[in-house]
DNA sequence: CACCATGTTAGCGG
DNA sequence: GCCGCTAACATGGT
């Protein structure tokens, strides 16, 4: 579930509470999750400082004061939280930082996801991120960019708004709400969407993922006890989990289809 | 108990 | 090479 939004929430969170903080002490209780051996890894991150907080895609780089990256990616499940050292909630976590802060950024399902580390701090190098298409809602995406990287494809809309390689970050929350917003049926392949309905895409795209940013996203559990923005986002769906309920526009009940394996989200009479 | 949901990647056949 | 489908992965929910 956590996409552009979710993950650029954490980021927030992440810049105003763990940056030019020192982690002093790690705990990893799931090591498949590394890409090295835990006593390397928390040899390499112990100590040092956090220096910047970035965001590619649904993966969040922390950049450390001996030029090291870390990459964390949550995946399905996984979730930041910012504890008191000794929460007992602690000790279901996949990964904990204590920062001299005395504070702990905790790690939590981390089941499917992964925490890397990599001695660059140049993120072409680093090869969790270098294989993911542009930036929806960087500068540089612009709309004839959008017309010609979807163009060529002869695919349905849905799996290819998904598809990391062409466009980063999004997955099916808000390909869903995308679709919606532009009144296109999942299942429509590009080549049969004309360069107005298709533009209307990128437009919806843009608007929702920027939206949903200022709102806090979908993600349901607070960073922290003072955060009051995570999860902002829920009550503007209007597609996504609503199966069977009136959609908001037409009041036909919202449908529920398989789409490339995922479940797209649809209101009928809306949607052509 | 079986099955589903989720993001990502890999493999297979068209 | 691209497309669509399936399986695998970890875990919890129905």
């Amino acid at each position: 579930m956590p996409e552009i939004p979710e993950i650029e929430t954490v980021c927030q969170h992440l810049r105003g509470s763990v940056v030019a903080t020192t982690i002093t002490g790690i705990t990893i209780n799931r090591s498949k999750n590394l890409n090295m051996e835990p006593d390397e890894f928390i040899r390499l991150v112990t100590g040092q400082t956090i220096i910047a907080v970035g965001r590619r895609a649904k993966i969040i780089l922390l950049t450390l004061s001996n030029r090291h990256t870390l990459t964390i990616h949550f995946m399905l499940e996984g979730y930041a939280q910012l504890l008191e050292d000794g929460n007992p909630a602690l000790q279901q976590a996949s990964a904990v930082f204590r920062l001299a802060s005395g504070r702990a950024l905790t790690l939590f399902k981390i089941n499917l996801g992964y925490i890397h580390l990599f001695p660059t701090v140049d993120w072409q190098e680093i090869e969790d991120v270098s294989q993911l298409g542009p930036e929806p809602l960087s500068a540089e995406f612009t709309l004839s960019h959008f017309l010609k990287l979807f163009k060529v494809r002869k695919g349905m809309i849905k799996p290819l708004l998904m598809n990391q390689k062409l466009i980063a970050g999004i997955g099916n929350v808000y390909s869903n709400e995308a679709l919606f917003c532009s009144r296109l049926l999942p299942t429509r392949k590009v080549k049969d969407i004309n360069d107005e309905e298709l533009s209307t895409v990128y437009y919806c795209l843009r608007k929702l993922l920027s939206q949903a940013i200022q709102l806090g996203g979908v993600y349901p559990i607070p960073y922290s006890q003072a955060d009051r923005l995570t999860g902002g986002y829920l009550a503007q769906l209007k597609v996504a989990y609503r199966t069977g309920k009136p959609c908001f526009e037409c009041k036909a009940p919202i449908q529920a289809q398989r789409v490339g394996g995922r479940n797209a989200f649809y209101c009928p009479k809306c949607q052509h």
